[in-house]
DNA sequence: AATATATTTAGAATGATTCCAATTCTAAAA
DNA sequence: TTTTAGAATTGGAATCATTCTAAATATATT
């Protein structure tokens, strides 16, 4: 384990934010002014398919790196794109029971307009 | 109502592959051999934005449209990536009733090996 | 300490998609 | 039907996220 690779988990364990590789970099340039860009993704594609973190796929966005220590959900909002976790009880054992095949994981992203935005677009 | 917007709008209406903007391209080619790849990507999302097809996102792949007649969701070979609709009977109101939000709409797509993939895998 | 293997680095390359500016089409008005 | 205004098309350049490459460096093993 390198201390760059130890540096970028420690960044996605360590925040509540999705964030991109983009931003995993500056925030890991804060402790290591000299680390590269591609170090930053190939440790992200490495810690992903070793299950250690979560890769998350939206359109119109950069990928997005969660710990997901906890199983769960997105949300995203229709107007600003801020992505917000969601537990939906039951519904790994709803899909499985009712795929027909057997499913390996899913991804669920629900679109809706957070409470901001919501405010934002009622008062034009 | 431009030809080019017309033919685009056939092509996806006509396949039941889920097919990328490269691929509505190389179709519309055939019937229109002048067609630029900006406007298919132009149509395209004209057209998802309009609601008369969607756009679907998955990880490691251009983006791809479906018609999307009738409601349903995806499934996706984790070996070979092929693409596969499902339906999933009462998803709708589940994710309705438990989401303590509104829903504008979602996108779940379900991971898994095809048959094809999980044979090849067998006799290794 | 020596060696083999894995990782890092910086920059070039790639692929999907969008942008741009010039031209052409379309549809409506005169 | 001409005129005209707005919309759409075209081809190429530009952009963005990501991967690749090859050389240098670090890590782990003998």
């Amino acid at each position: 384990m390198t201390k760059q690779r130890e540096l970028i988990l420690s960044i996605v364990r360590g925040s509540d934010a999705h964030l991109s590789a983009e931003e995993i970099y500056l925030a890991a340039r804060e402790q290591m002014p000299t680390i590269a860009l591609a170090t930053v993704y190939n440790n992200l594609k490495y810690l992903s398919e070793e299950g250690l973190i979560v890769r998350l796929t939206f359109a119109d966005q950069p990928d997005r790196y969660d710990k997901m220590f906890v199983p769960h959900d997105h949300m995203i909002c229709s107007s600003c794109g801020a992505i917000r976790d969601i537990r939906i009880e039951g519904i790994d054992a709803f899909l499985h029971d009712r795929a027909g095949e057997d499913i390996a994981s899913y991804d669920l992203t629900l679109h809706y307009q957070c409470s901001k935005c919501r405010q934002a677009a009622a008062h034009t």
